[in-house]
DNA sequence: CTTGACTCCGTAGTATGGTACAGGCTGTAC
DNA sequence: GTACAGCCTGTACCATACTACGGAGTCAAG
């Protein structure tokens, strides 16, 4: 069975070799066996973890929870429904950041329109706005 | 001119006494006046202040970008366009970050969708996803 | 005059996700 | 055998926005 090098494995899957452990500490990895001299030597699924990592990463998971993620899929007691509940909470948790986002974008719209885009900053709409915009909840 | 001790300032701009502290270190309020023990005197309008500064955070300004909004009010050299050109920004920001974010919603819903909820968590169609997602960029 | 609340400063810790050393050992190629 | 890349550990650092704490001095009420 061939085992990988650190600097490998990072290669491989497009991380650095501090990534990498980082996530060895972090819990997201298992820690690999060493050779005599304590260099790691990882196998080849490693790889395919830290893609792992990356893909949950992109899908909006945090570290931790995708720690968590992985050890749902080594539990026995763990259903697909655990699984999926995961992600509806993550995409209501998306759901709830881009509604933020949205009213954010709205104030800030409406601030651009008061402003013509004439005049020193000083008595610029947008300034005095924040001096003294409502606070709606 | 009555001045208000730090704790003062802190309830009515409804901030911790330590934020206060913080935004003076960072140079969102100015260093105020000190009394002969060394308490700080502030004027009232470092009240209007922070709440200039909470807002500009609620619209999704970083603090340091609320400082540069602060300082563009002080240079005469500095038009409105420029401040409006800040909110434009940021405006384009907040887009980019809701994009990504219905990216993630995207794949999430269709892995869930993928899912019915039964059976054990170690083959849930979401895991497997994730274990050989095709990267679209 | 004492008590308790308030303030001072500086440093350190929180969470998030890494990145960057320093100083030393190892593995390999020539 | 010697150079050089690669690996080891541990710690410190980046940005972001605070929050907490220790130990000391101060202010105001009773």
């Amino acid at each position: 069975m061939t085992t990988l090098t650190i600097g490998k494995v990072a290669q491989r899957a497009g991380v650095g070799i501090e990534t990498v452990r980082f996530y060895e500490r972090r819990g997201l990895i298992d820690e690999p066996p060493r050779g005599p001299s304590g260099y790691r030597h990882y196998p080849e699924s490693v790889v395919l973890r830290l893609l792992f990592v990356r893909r949950a990463k992109d899908l909006g998971f945090t570290l931790n929870e995708i720690k968590e993620l992985l050890s749902l899929r080594l539990d026995p007691q763990t259903t697909c429904a655990d699984v999926k509940q995961r992600a509806e909470t993550k995409i209501a948790d998306i759901e709830e950041k881009m509604r933020a986002l949205r009213r954010m974008k709205q104030s800030l719209v409406q601030l651009t329109k008061s402003c013509n885009g004439s005049g020193p900053a000083n008595d610029c709409p947008i300034l005095e706005s924040l001096d003294s915009l409502e606070q709606k909840p």
